[in-house]
DNA sequence: CTGAAAGCGCTAACAG
DNA sequence: CTGTTAGCGCTTTCAG
């Protein structure tokens, strides 16, 4: 059996209470004191016992990071460096992480099996419906790539990467642009289209009712609408991707044509993902610092957890224009 | 506060040590019983407390994963794909899963934080004195993609996805094939690496030293180990990649030099990551069920915690060629 | 099948 | 600065 605080206490001769400070509150422990108690606890290969802490202190330390996203890839680029920052951020501090699905985390808790978590991060498109759930059981919430007024959340700036991008393409001569937006996250969509809509208004460059379009979130359906948007009448010099996946299928479809990349049409993508550089021509995309998002997210939980006042109520991270070959 | 299980006591006529067993061991309790115990829990909201519960009864119910891989991006797609199966099925049990990273773990565990986990999934290149650290800790081990004996290991069949690769070119017709390997996960590189040498000798067919190269991992080195392999004199009809991003090197480096796919050569991936359908032409690719692998991990690792005795030591999931356009 | 009671290892007043 | 002590919520013998 392991060694618990009895042992230590015997061993160095002090009380359990200061042996237990010892661990939680060393400034409250003379140095000598505090020498032996270490001494003591080295010799046991003592280490604090997290579940009886927990139980003492009515206080898990736990918070758990939800992803709220439908589909079978629950851990796509995107979410997963998100994932990466969270999982840093709370590994290193003194919180434990519980990293689920919005749909494993409904099933298993209405199971009887209550988690105990103090903070939730959502990521994605969190429902309110889960967000006051969790707030009525006294849970602090921290969206991630989600917008929520009253929640706590940490963003992208999706307007400035998008002006980048405008402004990039204006800057190399482009006047009639388009985009293609894959159907991904409401907020993402709602966001990158709106800020494209906006970035074009205020340079002055039209946008027709043709020159903007939805499809579906993989390459075959951007592809095709890729496809259609290059064919119609007065095709447009440059095409702006929602996101990387939607630009692969914009390349793909102006190959096909037998157009030439980038003479005969710029196209930019969008979350500088891993298959940027892959592609032929490597894809100018905009840079999202993934990781740093999930930090913050971590920080403005803890920080709400430790009951902090201040907590800013919308963190937006800065984004990138990563130039290469295609643009 | 939280009901507990002596207000449902209470509030149903019977011990709390009754309720305990309708919670935990329900065939121990008369159905009669048992309804007002439910019935009683069900108004006060009661959820049995898992802290004072792994307090009780000295067990945690906590698994780990930790990923093994050095470097930024920790989570890549494949290890995702594991992660994805790994959360799913651990948290559809009584299990609670942590995640992290090797080196995060030793951080924090080395700070004093024991995190009490029972067993621990191990992703990737784990060293063998860290899983020894875990034995003698008494902590269960699993290894997923990685193989050592005298440990349970869940690997993909990378023997037979590179044989369909081999019998897919041959087939094909090619009999001059090369093999570009970029330096992953050591364990991968030399299965992948064996299972080609060991394809091609079986089939016949000639492997010249100029024929297997190795390079790093991103793709622009790939791109230009392709390029010096395609420049050579007498350069191959076909080039399998060691993975997908290798393979997105070697379609530049063709493309580049002017050459058609698969006309003037065939080229394959490995792991069919996402990047496949997104390459013009869609890139041919071995096809590696991660998300089963986590599965079958925590399956492995939940046996060996219940003690059951017929562990296989190896789990070996199948492998399968998707083939496109690109061969 | 059910109940009584003794912990599990640690913390947090409260005294000293 | 340190010690005493009463729990935290649940499980688990051991009786009945």
């Amino acid at each position: 059996m392991n060694a618990t605080i009895y042992d230590v206490s015997r061993l160095s001769g002090v009380s359990t209470a200061t042996v237990s400070r010892a661990f939680s509150e060393p400034g409250r422990v003379r140095a000598e004191t505090l020498r032996r108690v270490y001494e003591a606890a080295e010799a046991l290969h003592y280490h604090p016992n997290a579940i009886a802490r927990a139980m003492a202190r009515q206080r898990t330390d736990k918070i758990a990071y939800l992803i709220c996203k439908k589909g079978a890839t629950i851990l796509d680029e995107f979410y997963a460096g998100i994932c990466d920052g969270i999982m840093r951020t709370a590994n290193r501090s003194d919180y434990q992480l519980l990293v689920s699905t919005e749909e494993d985390w409904r099933l298993t808790v209405s199971a009887g099996q209550s988690k105990q978590i103090e903070g939730v991060i959502l990521g994605g498109n969190a429902q309110p419906e889960m967000i006051s759930g969790f707030q009525s059981q006294n849970v602090q919430v921290v969206l991630v790539n989600n917008n929520i007024a009253g929640v706590p959340c940490v963003v992208a700036d999706e307007a400035g990467g998008v002006g980048q991008v405008v402004d990039h393409l204006a800057d190399r001569g482009h006047r009639h642009i388009a985009m293609l937006v894959g159907r991904v996250n409401p907020y993402v969509v709602r966001e990158r289209y709106g800020a494209f809509l906006a970035a074009m208004a205020q340079r002055g460059l039209p946008v027709g009712p043709a020159d903007v379009r939805m499809c579906d979130a993989d390459v075959d359906s951007a592809t095709e609408a890729a496809s259609e948007l290059l064919q119609g009448r007065d095709r447009p010099t440059a095409i702006v991707g929602g996101n990387d996946v939607v630009a692969a299928g914009v390349i793909k479809a102006a190959r096909r044509l037998g157009m030439r990349l980038p003479e005969d049409l710029a196209v930019t993508g969008y979350d500088d993902s891993a298959v940027c550089p892959m592609l032929e021509p490597e894809l100018t995309s905009v840079h999202i610092d993934c990781r740093q998002m999930g930090e913050l997210a971590v920080a403005r939980l803890t920080a709400l957890l430790d009951g902090e006042s201040e907590i800013p109520p919308l963190t937006v991270v800065p984004t990138l224009l990563r130039v290469r070959r295609s643009t």
